[in-house]
DNA sequence: GGCCCGAATCTGAACGGCCAGTCAACTCGA
DNA sequence: TCGAGTTGACTGGCCGTTCAGATTCGGGCC
């Protein structure tokens, strides 16, 4: 029990710093982001977070990912809870549409992502790392397919990872718009575009437009 | 004459501080740039470069901007010259994909645009620029569209300016893919997706496969 | 032409702030 | 008592920016 909890509270300060450190990411952006504010998030001393983390580089390294899987075991989380293949591709699309979810205070993990690909360009763990976390995100998609194939809600059609990819790079591509706030693409809007070409590529009937 | 001569010898120092900027920047990335790197790269002094940029920052965003300039003034006269849409099309797509032609020792532009994200999140003046490059790039594509529809190569349909935003975010989305050196997704085979996928969003008749 | 002057261009040393990482010392629970 | 956890002052280097002066250039004047 001592053993546990005593292993349970360094995981703890470890994940207070990881989560800490992907907030003000989030906030201030990768390269505006001081050790000494990591540290001041967790009321704690800058010491500390090299006590914890072997350097800032790596420390922000693990942060990402660790963001990363957060959003990732709250994606699939909900999706499990999901009946049909269209709610869960509703669903997973929601998800992915910056500030259309205000709940939970959620952070833009799509200003993540974009830092992730600048580190991911020349740092090679991280480079490795990005490519995991990719192809989970595409395979997510690709199984709402193949099950909404398997239950006859979606016709068979174009191979399941293909279209993963492709309705991944559409998902990609918009979000970095809106999280822009491009003028032109409102979060709604993203979410229509995003189920009507899904309608199209996959095949199913596209929801109605409402009016 | 005089007066125009050096006017001109002014523009040059400016552009060919900006082009070094922009190819720095390509190399070492944003965060590892130094005004002494974008200098030594110039033949110059490091003062030289304050001399005639207010600050770093302000450099950094024109040199963005700039190298983007450049991508797009490529693109459209390349698009001048072609007959058809489709070949347009197809030559907008290659000219997108990360890596395929090696011709000009091209830079990777996207690297670029990767670095233009991450600074629009925070620098509104980047942010500004940032919609306008972007508008353009999705115009190109709704303009070809067009061009295919009154030549009567692609069928009525979709809203152009509605599928070049959905072409545009497709491609952006795999490029940032290829760019990483994803290993499920090669330059050839983003070609391949991408006039498969514009083909059945526009609705024409797709390439046959390579076999 | 040859000379001069002022402005534009350019240099490189020096300044100053910032911040990652170190370390010696302290706390405290087991 | 021991050692993991924690502190915060300190340091060493880095780099944007400044600046005082050197150099170059072009045009007016004899």
């Amino acid at each position: 029990m001592g053993r546990t909890k005593q292993k349970q509270q360094t995981r703890d300060r470890h994940q207070e710093i990881l989560d800490a450190a992907a907030r003000v990411i989030t906030e201030r952006g990768l390269a505006e982001t001081r050790i000494s504010d990591i540290a001041e998030r967790c009321g704690v001393s800058p010491g500390l977070i090299l006590y914890y983390f072997e350097s800032k580089d790596r420390l922000l390294v693990e942060a990402l990912t660790f963001a990363n899987d957060q959003f990732y075991l709250r994606l699939s989380r909900e999706l499990r809870r999901m009946r049909s293949a269209r709610q869960q591709l509703t669903r997973l699309i929601e998800l992915s549409v910056p500030g259309l979810l205000p709940e939970f205070e959620r952070l833009d993990e799509w200003a993540l992502w974009i830092e992730i690909w600048v580190l991911a360009l020349r740092d090679p763990s991280m480079a490795k790392e990005r490519e995991v976390l990719d192809r989970r995100w595409r395979q997510s998609i690709a199984e709402v397919i193949h099950r909404g194939r398997s239950t006859g809600e979606f016709p068979e059609g174009t191979d399941a990872d293909e279209l993963g990819m492709q309705i991944g790079a559409l998902i990609d591509g918009l979000a970095v718009q809106v999280l822009m706030n491009d003028t032109t693409l409102s979060p709604a809007r993203m979410r229509q575009v995003c189920m009507d070409v899904a309608a199209r590529l996959i095949g199913f009937a596209p929801e109605p437009v409402p009016a």
